[in-house]
DNA sequence: CACTTTCGTTGGATCGATTCAAATTTGCTT
DNA sequence: AAGCAAATTTGAATCGATCCAACGAAAGTG
């Protein structure tokens, strides 16, 4: 009874009950990690002594630093920590990295951090064998970060230039030339653009110099996919506008407003992701104008809600479940080589997407 | 260049930096941890000497160890950890601790296995300052391994007699209450009650010894709260069907088929989770049974969900995002005193609930 | 009975850092 | 140049375990 757990600290380490058990702290450490090779009295002893000192079994930061791993995986990203349990990206990306870590019985760590220092800070501290970098935002802040812990890492999401980051990504050219020779195919020939970031922090119009000076390749090549097909059918591509949001409702319905406040509005609209897609499908039926019929919208990434929005979204779907698992795969496997993964893509056609009226 | 890291492995310590830089390892230590008290040329040596072998900064194992606090919490579930992303319940508990959690700096550990075996060994190996418990299912176990650990721990969602478990909870009899009042007010007098778990892995009807029984507390006392305000209009309440689900699609399927397969079905359900509930709106739809003229339905948690069903489901909110922040601060700020708190519920009238026919 | 095995136990070394009292150096005063 | 305070640096101790070579005792063998 004079176990209970007194309010200050709790100063009992397993010396403290060999010693109180009369062994050794070496026989001490066998009865928890290996007990079937102390003899039944001792084991019984000492567990006996670890009973009424209060000792809640070897403590896991002294194991740790003598083991060498921590059997757990970071994940990391610019968000808010809440990111991970709003965003349906993300959710069904975590989705896929829990189901690999619980078949490796590996845990997750969340990482993040509201500001910079916090955040460099919270990656350099982490207790990991690894990190998976989401690259949303700050991505190339992010892979530094988790370059300098030298832990293997795979960056999500970010088609970067540099070979030397291993990453797990899709062909984004081929993704985005998918959704554009469907609507080509359709006959629209009239289109406007809903970019991610080309660069941290910009929304609004993009210009084809612009373009050029994207941080984010992914956003680059998504454009490049789409531009590739209209030009193929004639669209002058220079003529498109293109606007830049941060991937939310308040810079996309900006973007919505300029891309219909015009003259001649488009008759379809290419969104580099489905929750651009998706706010576009409300603000649209917000102004009775009618998906598919007056516009077509094609979405990107194929998350759940796509499938049963109002209408049910075309969209190109990411193998985003199976980017993660194969992210953990990366990292518990890791062997030294920096893996460069490109996955394929799909085009589901749903009701977003008709010919253009008349 | 010959820092390039090597396969194999990277035995590069502080101590190592120390002898090349020429230095002790306590000022090794000090221009990491302390670089303002050290003086500037020895700094830049021993950064130099650090970036040429190629190391990447302390090792948090090490400080660890040391330093005893791991700036980390950690969610515990016997859920698979997929649980923490894909149910409603736990995303809006998930967001609120995200919150505290970002507030304070705090990193967040998600803890869960397939297997007993596994699960007992992640709580056990775990490298957090403490835990919160999801008490969903197996929460007694839960909450036994937990306690093991001798950190500080809340269990969330159980209503345990055990007064020497810190839980944050809500009043469930009073919760219970105000939907069965709400459904009595508007003049329902046959009912059926959506049950979740009373003990570990049973479905099925459930008889009034069973629920005597019970290892869940709280989904007794929300049945309390229930008949007792069944009683108060003169219902018998013993011939109330209840049936215990596993709040999944399945059994609760399986109940509302064993519920409207007799002669007089109810005109009201009263679902112990918003999940249920949501489940039997579709399936009643399914049937052509029309939600609220047909059958009215209450459910309990409040989450997002059920403000956007079809109809918009009444229902009994519990502050769920608060109720995790409020967790997050327990542990963090633990005194050693075991906190039990109950937060209030509210009821939020939506289109499912409306007098019966007739 | 001497000689191997086998089994259990011991205690020192190690994991990689931080901390702090003491020692040393530097800087200022007079 | 001695005296003293302030600024730096040192190195041993510590955090809490696991590992392993070596050792002692009990059991088995010829």
């Amino acid at each position: 009874m004079a176990s209970l757990t007194v309010g200050n600290r709790r100063p009992v380490r397993l010396a403290d009950i060999a010693k109180a058990a009369g062994v050794s702290h070496g026989t001490a450490s066998n009865v928890f990690s290996r007990p079937e090779i102390v003899r039944e009295e001792v084991r019984e002893r000492v567990k006996a002594a670890a009973e009424a000192m209060g000792y809640g079994g070897p403590d896991p930061k002294g194991r740790l630093l003598r083991a060498g791993k921590v059997n757990a995986i970071g994940v990391a990203t610019a968000e808010p920590l809440s990111y991970f349990f709003d965003d349906p990206f993300a959710r069904v990306m975590m989705a896929g990295i829990s189901q690999a870590c619980d078949a490796t019985g590996a845990g997750i760590s969340l990482v993040s951090a509201a500001n910079n220092e916090q955040l460099a800070w919270n990656i350099q501290s982490a207790l990991v064998d690894g990190f998976i970098v989401f690259c949303i935002e700050g991505g190339s802040r992010l892979v530094q970060l988790a370059r300098e812990r030298k832990l293997p890492f795979v960056a999500l999401d970010l088609a970067s230039e540099d070979g030397s980051v291993a990453t797990i990504g899709i062909d984004n050219v081929a993704g985005a030339a998918m959704a554009a020779r469907h609507l080509t195919g359709l006959g629209h020939r009239r289109f406007a653009v809903l970019a991610l970031q080309f660069v941290d922090g910009r929304t609004g119009p993009v210009s084809p110099e612009q373009v050029q000076t994207a941080v984010y390749a992914g956003t680059r090549d998504r454009l490049t996919g789409y531009f590739q097909e209209l030009s193929r059918v004639g669209v002058d591509t220079s003529k498109v506008p293109v606007y830049e949001t941060a991937n939310d409702a308040t810079s996309t319905i900006a973007a919505l407003e300029a891309i219909f406040g015009v003259a001649e509005p488009p008759t379809a609209i290419l969104a580099m992701s489905d929750r651009m897609a998706l706010v576009a499908l409300e603000w649209l039926s917000a102004r009775k104008l009618k998906v598919p019929d007056d516009i077509s919208i094609v979405g990107f990434d194929g998350v759940p809600e796509a499938a049963v929005s109002e209408p049910p979204l075309t969209t190109v779907a990411q193998p985003i479940a199976e980017i993660g698992r194969l992210a953990v795969k990366a990292i518990l496997e890791n062997d030294g080589t920096t893996n460069r993964r490109q996955l394929p893509v799909e085009l589901i056609v749903r009701a977003s997407s008709a010919p253009p009226r008349g």
